[in-house]
DNA sequence: CCTTAATCCTGGAAGC
DNA sequence: TGCTTCCAGGATTAAG
C-alpha cells in the first residue's frame, strides 16, 4: 500500500545508497521545494562541492556525513519519502524535491509525495547528533533489555503506544510493532509497565531476530518502497499480521482481529496473543 | 498521566 | 465511466 520505511527499510536505503555514493564528488544541488529543507538551505549547507563521507542510521532517520568539518545533513523519510541514485530525472515527476548532481551525471534525489519527511541541515554530524537524534530512543538493533525494561516501566501506554514512541524507543513503526508482538504473543493493549524483565528480554530477542530477517529480506514493499538502488524488498511476504484483517492466523488459523490504538490501525490474533499477565 | 483527534499530504481503492 | 469519499500513516500539537 504504502511506502512506509521503518527501521529494515531506512537500513537497506543507508547500505544501497552508500554503496553508491560515498565519496563521490557531488558537483550541484538542485531544490525545487525548498519548504522540505530545514535550518540553512545554502549550497554548501547541502554539501555541493562536497561529498558524503559517511551514512549513518539511528531508528528510522538517516544522516548523511560530509568530510571532516563539512556539514551534516539529517534525512527523515516520513511515509512515502524516498533517497535513491539513479542515472537521471524525470523532469514532470512533481515530487522530487531535492537533487544532488555527481561528477558522472548521474543524481542523488530525495522525492517524497505526502511530504511528511524532511531534510535537517547542520553544521556537523555531531549538531545533528546533539539537535534531533539526542531526542530519539535508543536504536531498536542496539537497545538492551534491561534499557528497554526501565523505559517500559516508566509508562502505563499500551505496549504497542510505547513501542511506536520514538522518544522511547527508535526503529519500529507500524508494520513491525504488529509483527513483534505478534511474534512475541502479546496482546497490542498490554500495558507496557506489566511487561517482566524476563518478557522484555524476550521480547529484544524476537526484535532482533524480526529486524534482521526484515533487513535480510530488503525490508517490506506494500507498494512503492524501493532502496536506493531502485529495488523493491521482500519482506512482506513473510508478514503474519500486517495488512491481514479478517484473514487467518498463521497458528490457529482463526480470524486475525482489526483495532484501533493510537490513532493506528492495529492487527492481531486474540487467541495467540491472549489478553492476560 | 493518559487518550483521542486534528494537522500536514497524495494517490489508490472503494462506493455510487 | 466519472465523480466523491475514504483511508493509509509518522510525528507534533492541542484538547478532553
Amino acid at each position: 500500500m504504502f511506502a512506509v520505511p521503518e527501521l529494515p527499510e531506512v537500513e537497506n536505503v543507508r547500505r544501497t545508497l552508500a554503496l553508491r555514493i560515498v565519496n563521490r564528488p557531488i558537483c550541484a544541488v538542485e531544490i525545487r521545494r525548498a519548504s522540505v529543507i530545514h535550518g540553512p538551505h545554502t549550497p554548501r549547507a547541502l554539501l555541493a562541492d562536497s561529498a558524503v563521507a559517511r551514512v549513518e542510521r539511528h531508528g528510522k532517520q538517516l544522516a548523511l556525513i560530509g568530510p571532516s568539518g563539512q556539514p551534516c545533513l539529517g534525512i527523515h523519510l516520513g511515509m512515502t519519502g524516498s533517497l535513491r541514485h539513479t542515472s537521471s530525472i524525470a523532469q514532470q515527476d512533481q515530487h522530487v524535491h531535492v537533487a544532488w548532481r555527481l561528477d558522472d551525471g548521474s543524481w542523488m534525489i530525495f522525492r517524497d509525495p505526502r511530504r511528511f519527511g524532511g531534510i535537517w541541515a547542520f553544521p556537523s554530524f555531531q549538531a545533528l547528533q546533539a539537535g534531533r537524534w539526542a531526542k530519539l530512543g535508543p536504536d531498536a538493533l542496539s537497545i538492551t533489555p534491561a534499557d528497554l525494561h526501565r523505559r517500559l516501566q516508566r509508562t502505563r501506554q499500551a505496549i504497542k503506544a510505547a513501542l511506536l514512541d520514538q522518544h522511547l524507543l527508535a526503529g519500529l513503526g507500524n508494520i513491525y510493532a504488529d509483527e513483534l508482538l505478534f511474534a512475541c504473543r502479546l496482546w497490542p493493549l498490554t500495558p507496557a509497565c506489566r511487561l517482566s524483565l524476563a518478557q522484555t528480554q524476550q521480547l529484544v530477542r524476537a526484535m532482533r531476530r524480526l529486524l534482521a530477517r526484515a533487513i535480510r529480506a530488503g525490508g517490506s514493499t506494500l507498494r512503492d518502497y524501493v532502496n536506493a538502488q531502485g529495488q523493491p524488498g521482500g519482506f512482506q511476504l513473510q508478514h503474519r499480521v500486517y495488512n491481514r484483517a479478517g484473514q487467518p492466523c498463521t497458528i490457529c488459523k482463526g480470524p486475525l482481529t482489526r483495532l484501533t490504538l493510537a490513532g493506528r490501525t492495529t492487527v492481531c490474533c486474540p487467541r495467540c496473543q491472549p489478553n492476560s499477565r
